[in-house]
DNA sequence: ACGCAATCGATAATGTTATATCGATTTCAT
DNA sequence: ATGAAATCGATATAACATTATCGATTGCGT
């Protein structure tokens, strides 16, 4: 049953994980309360669910700790996924030291940084290394995913050096575009973009008085 | 000319004025060039841009300067904005010290930490105030934005103490689901999602051999 | 001048995502 | 048992976003 997962419902899918993991394993759960504590529609929630489990109960609902490990699966959270960075500026640090991804089945092994002042060990325990090592390491270990967290300048370069180390997806946090070749994933983390949301709301709210405004969320 | 921008546009238009600022003041562009530079159909790029400028001419194209003016100005990017940080870790200094958002119009002014020992002053300068000093600083300041880099089990008081203290637009880096009053936008950071993107990808790419890949942006 | 090529804008067609409707299934109370 | 309420899943409709088509305008070379 690998159905297809919409790329907005694959987006609402750690939402969903992220709630269901506060809730006690034996417990069931309707679409319904689902989506009220998520904000989302209840048909939206079948919807979404339907794709990766193989259903829920009339009249009881879905079994919680089927649920979250049927979305887990989906999501690849399973099976480790390790990943280097690139970039041991103040951003890419933060990220080295964030627990939490582990829940999401990310693992960063090592990081990488052309100044040789950043490089040695971390606050993390995690090594940073002088990015010429970054080819060699990432063939050898097999890395299919990499962070850029470099200045917007250096990005399309290290860019391209981790693509010509075998990496199939990157994750860039760098405020630029950058171009990858084809077969590799390039997932933006475009905190600008999130920004224009703010910033357009509250322009916008200034002008007019705006009425009836939903909780709108991403 | 107030027109309608989607939300997807929306999050477009800070990409073309990341790119229209490499370019020299004076030239011109085509809406095809733009588009074969950040990966966009031009057809796409069209629309984009008739949604916040009016219009570039047949045979020259757009004016940039004029563009990044009226992106600029149609994200809200010229009249500063104001925000609070809460949460002074790892993140929350990551963004603290991050210049970056001046171009965006954002103006972090002051953080505020539930733990005395990461109060006092920032090395990005910024001063870490205690929480219970938040509500009256954004009162008086008429901050308007609130930023939240707390433990995910923080997350939801923060948010309901920045909504009670005037807020009108919080961005939620924290790794939970939280609710805001009707009238505040709330903009989750969602790394969670994006990672999901990812790693669906990989887990994907593993089973079926993909055979044609086209770059895939967000 | 004149025609050609580049480019835009508007409208139409297509594709994708979200919402609504409805019938079917299951539990629980009587 | 039997009926009522809750809940699911499937199908249909509507909203939204992207891509295609086409005619109109402008600048440039001859």
């Amino acid at each position: 049953m690998p159905k297809v997962i919409s790329v907005q419902a694959l987006q609402r899918l750690p939402l969903y994980l992220q709630y269901l993991k506060t809730l006690p394993d034996a417990a069931n759960i309707s679409a319904r309360a689902l989506g009220a504590a998520l904000g989302f529609g209840e048909i939206q929630v079948r919807k979404d669910l339907a794709s990766v489990s193989d259903g829920g109960r009339p009249k009881v609902g879905y079994v919680v700790a089927q649920l979250r490990h049927d979305i887990a699966c989906a999501l690849g959270y399973d099976n480790v996924n390790d990943a280097v960075l690139v970039g041991a500026g103040r951003l890419g640090r933060a990220l080295m030291s964030y627990e939490g991804f582990s829940d999401y089945g990310l693992n960063i092994v090592a990081a990488f940084d052309a100044d040789p002042a950043a490089c040695g060990q971390d606050d993390s325990g995690k090594q940073v290394f002088p990015l010429e090592k970054l080819p060699d390491l990432c063939r050898r270990m097999k890395i299919e995913i990499g962070i850029v967290t470099v200045p917007a300048r250096a990005a399309q370069g290290v860019c391209e050096l981790l693509c010509e180390s075998g990496i199939r997806a990157v994750w860039n946090f760098a405020p630029a575009h950058v171009t990858v070749p084809a077969g590799v994933l390039l997932k933006n983390e475009n905190m600008a973009a999130s920004l224009a949301v703010l910033s357009q709301h509250l322009a916008a709210e200034d002008s007019l008085s705006s009425d009836s405004e939903k909780e709108k969320a991403t």
